[in-house]
DNA sequence: CGATTCCTTGACTGACCTCAAGTGCCGTGG
DNA sequence: CCACGGCACTTGAGGTCAGTCAAGGAATCG
């Protein structure tokens, strides 16, 4: 059973704007969902009949070029919103970066649902606004910034993301729910490249990588200055 | 006066959801422009104060780098919606393109609208997940393909927007509502590679070009293959 | 018929990709 | 405890595609 009343992400996810009574309809109609790291909740361009919330964990929205190359389209965390409700196809491939565990819906379901929930719809069109603004500053990003500039802006969309304060104060650190490869299609870039421009920044004393995937940011004001060239 | 009823996007923008009445209260809070070519209607990092609806022309949303390079994020036709309601600031200058008739409303009287017509929210709830869905597909585009790609996918959207079957049956024509500069804002790449791209096109007989701005396509499956490669 | 603006073309450069070989990390099994 | 294999990451050498800089042509407008 669905306990929607002690779900982490009961003030963040959509759900957030439904009364009590409404929430106990909407939480009979969800399905919980463990995944794996690696596993594969909906393929791109299935029929979009899956709509969901990331309860914890982190999950990659891609799609591929026809000749195979990936490019990762978004990155959903816990309370945010995935799938593709009202009529369209879905053109996304989802996968967990992570242990993951996601409150699924039957699209059908959740369209009705949401159709006559319109403080639901409201909190859902914020969000997706959001989400656009968000996806217009990658595509800056992408279409214009130097792979230089490119990590520097990942690394500190990650620490704003997951990065806890170090023990000194000094730094901010996390680790990455992605490996070298998956930041490569994140930003649109070979896994070389990535490598080379991440060993720089740590020649230059701008990042600290204790394991392959902890990263400590060490000096956050110059990381910054790098994010903002071309 | 704004006279909805015989409105040439009545059914199209976001107030085909509204019966005739709301419509009518809506239309008397709102104000019509008229936009020359070039004509900014709202700069980046200006609060918020305008959401509009595009009736006749082109306009494009883009941002600049710090460095001054400017990229295109999005282009609205008639129809469209423009301006970012509930609450967040606007990250983008909106300019025509070409002689356009706006429709705008002060954000505050639109934001209060809306929330109290939750067909017109779900209205726009659609209409922004496509246009999420839209964007991602160009990620995909920036992110990972050549210039003789993006061009071609450039002008193949450009011809389903705008495109009319020439008069031999054999192709599709259009006029750009872009410059070569406007161009290469909207692929991310320089005005030079645009240009070569182009007469690369026509040396290829994929395209022709009548005036400078004036495309024809004469083969389409060959151009969509292009479209489709890295 | 200049003057301006926009587009095209050429030569050169450099950033990033490709291909290829290392290195380090971690788990497994001896 | 160490030897081994697998995997992910790093590093290097070389090539290529698009950017830069510079000049020349075509369209548009007074």
């Amino acid at each position: 059973m669905n306990s929607c009343e002690h779900c982490t992400v009961r003030d963040k996810a959509v759900c957030r704007s439904l009364n009590a009574e409404d929430m106990e309809r909407l939480g009979r109609m969800g399905r919980h969902q463990k995944l794996s790291r690696g596993q594969v909740l909906q393929w791109e361009g299935d029929e979009s009949l899956l709509i969901g919330n990331v309860i914890e964990g982190v999950v990659k929205l891609s799609a591929s070029t026809r000749q195979g190359k990936d490019q990762t389209l978004g990155i959903a965390y816990p309370g945010d919103f995935i799938g593709r409700p009202f009529g369209a196809r879905s053109a996304q491939t989802v996968t967990a970066l992570s242990e993951a565990r996601v409150c699924t819906f039957r699209r059908a379901d959740f369209d009705e649902f949401a159709r006559t929930h319109p403080e639901l719809e409201h909190d859902m069109l914020r969000r997706t606004l959001d989400e656009l603004d968000h996806l217009r500053s990658w595509m800056l990003l992408l279409g214009h910034k130097s792979a230089q500039s490119k990590v520097a802006s990942f690394l500190l969309e990650m620490a704003h993301r997951l990065g806890e304060p170090t023990s000194d104060g000094a730094g901010v650190a996390f680790t990455l729910p992605f490996g070298r490869q998956e930041i490569a299609e994140v930003l649109g870039m070979t896994i070389e490249t990535v490598s080379r421009q991440i060993t720089q920044l740590r020649n230059d004393r701008l990042v600290e990588t204790p394991g392959q995937r902890d990263i400590v940011i060490r000096d956050r004001a110059t990381l910054q200055d790098l994010a903002e060239m071309e």
